[in-house]
DNA sequence: CTTCTGAATAACAACGTTGTTATTATTGTA
DNA sequence: TACAATAATAACAACGTTGTTATTCAGAAG
């Protein structure tokens, strides 16, 4: 069935040894011979066995992902981006929705050469692994693998702090889940420790529950926000969702931005997509957390040492989504 | 660093061919010898390495998943539920992100057994690979492979026949997308045909755009809709979140379901999630998919013929949501 | 007390590849 | 012309596992 080198060495009338190293473009093998096997082995479809490959060399040069949580797409945007970012360094990304246990199990039966878990609340510590392991999300002590993390509670902070700069008092953080979620807490604690040392006043400086990220729970959050006898001046959002739907309920309040409410959201993403105001952002931009998860990878596979815990700070993009409270 | 059955042979001071047979439950080992071989395995964190095993055995009991288009949400439950399916049936599912072409010839590299590409609006035709594939999607007519799809022409003239069977005379379908879908595409066409062979009057049974599937989409769409004159009488809606935002929107505009308008949905899950009445719905239940998914598979898994296109019929479920024109 | 039978285990080849070592062909030099 | 030295290729072992074949050993039968 699959065509193999020895194949090629027949039809090519060499050794299958030659064949190997001439698809690997050893220098031991003759030009003219190397191109003559490499256009044969093109034009009987070879594929190189992984198996074999692997057996022998001890690498697979493929990255599992653990992702068990693939009904929130919290990670898409972050797996693809990681998995182009491995594969411009020759790797490939395989992914298992599994288990965390068990996923860790079949990747370390299938000899990759590193795994990408994200946490998941119920995770349990993964068992013994021989391939090492690096993990996303909160970065727990007790964790004995390297762990990158994004600094929430900075990112929200820092939103805080700005819009206090500029003389805001009334700062509402929309975004706490009812359920209960790391990475959304980290955010909401953020928020309330600002709030704390910052002094603000948290009865004006409060958290406003949704019940999920997406755009409508954002509208209709804010649309209950806006009844209030005094809504806040400025408004921090916990996701790009939630935001769009801030943005549509504040318009439909007959209210403009920044001149009635100035505007954050917390994202990823770097460059917002065209709203009728360009949107302020406050996070670590996406391709900042792959290519850093790629280097962790890329540290651990080669058994170089690792800082175990890695916070990448958020930096704050201000545009005209923010206005100072006495400035229009 | 891996430890092998060599590894147990000398731990139990037997001879590695024993081991395996041991380890596989194989009659050929006493039964003591083999007890005492699985603790002695067991204690020492033995992980089978699938890339011997399936080096000799050209078995790795693994599918590979395609499934470059992550970022939409559409297949992420399909996939979950394959991917317990699978594990029912003793194979582990591998998932790639990787467009297509690519992805393919990874999975060709690992000899999975089987591979389930999702059809993609511009997949090319997936190359020459010794590994079967099994396609979700629109079936095409030029695809060598099987394809397993679900008829969502029919189901939309499903749900419109049940409303001119009740009486309905005003019947909008609710889910065109702008963008390039075949998967939307089929349902409006099969919505569009139905009104012209049922002789629906084509100005008030008409199809309504929606930017995305999400939930305010679909609330904004109807909001405009029941600013009509002469609104419909009966929705269809071309997704679960699409029917939240349907429903949001008719209540704020104080009418009632199914009093003022009927409304069936198209979905995948059997029992919706608690809504203020219970939704109607048509489609295939996603257990159902998964099922024949898993068939098929196992079906060219097995070199056995198989038909080449599955058409899954989809099921009317009736409930309080829907109410003949002239019953109230 | 041999010889046979069958159970239990050991030894070995094979899977497709890579890296190392051995062999052959080619060239340069005395 | 003979002999290194080197280039090019061939042969071979190894990776960890499975399935087949060979060996050992106990007990049964003669």
């Amino acid at each position: 069935m699959g065509v193999t080198i020895k194949d090629i060495a027949k039809s090519a009338g060499v050794s299958y040894s030659t064949v190997s190293k001439a698809l690997r473009d050893s220098p031991l093998v003759k030009e003219p011979t190397k191109t003559r096997i490499i256009e044969i082995a093109k034009q009987l479809g070879y594929q190189p066995n992984v198996a074999a490959r692997s057996l022998v060399s001890k690498k697979s040069n493929t990255i599992g992902v653990v992702w068990p949580t693939i009904e929130r797409v919290t990670h898409s945007a972050l797996i693809t981006g990681l998995n182009k970012q491995l594969e411009q360094l020759s790797y490939t990304t395989l992914i298992s929705i599994n288990e965390m246990e068990f996923a860790i199990n079949t990747f370390n039966r299938y000899q990759v050469d590193a795994i990408v878990a994200f946490d998941d609340r119920n995770s349990k510590e993964p068992a013994n692994s021989t391939v090492p392991i690096v993990t996303y999300g909160i970065a727990h002590d007790q964790s004995p693998f390297p762990t990158v993390d994004v600094n929430r509670r900075q990112a929200i902070r820092s939103a805080v702090q700005y819009f206090m700069s500029i003389g805001h008092k009334r700062i509402c953080y929309v975004g706490d889940l009812l359920q209960e979620d790391r990475l959304q807490e980290e955010k909401v604690n953020g928020f309330k420790q600002a709030v704390k040392s910052f002094g603000l006043d948290p009865y004006y400086s409060r958290v406003v529950s949704v019940s999920d990220l997406e755009q409508y729970d954002g509208y209709e959050a804010t649309k209950k926000l806006l009844k209030d006898r005094e809504p806040p001046t400025a408004v921090i959002s916990g996701s790009h969702d939630l935001s769009k739907g801030i943005l549509r309920a504040v318009y439909e309040s007959d209210l403009s931005i920044p001149h009635d409410i100035s505007i954050i959201s917390y994202d990823n993403i770097p460059a917002t997509e065209n709203f009728e105001v360009p949107l302020s952002t406050v996070g670590v931009p996406l391709q900042l957390i792959t290519e850093k998860l790629a280097e962790v990878l890329m540290d651990v596979i080669n058994g170089e040492e690792t800082e175990k815990r890695i916070f990448l700070e958020p930096e704050l993009k201000i545009t005209e989504s923010c206005q100072p409270i006495n400035g229009g």
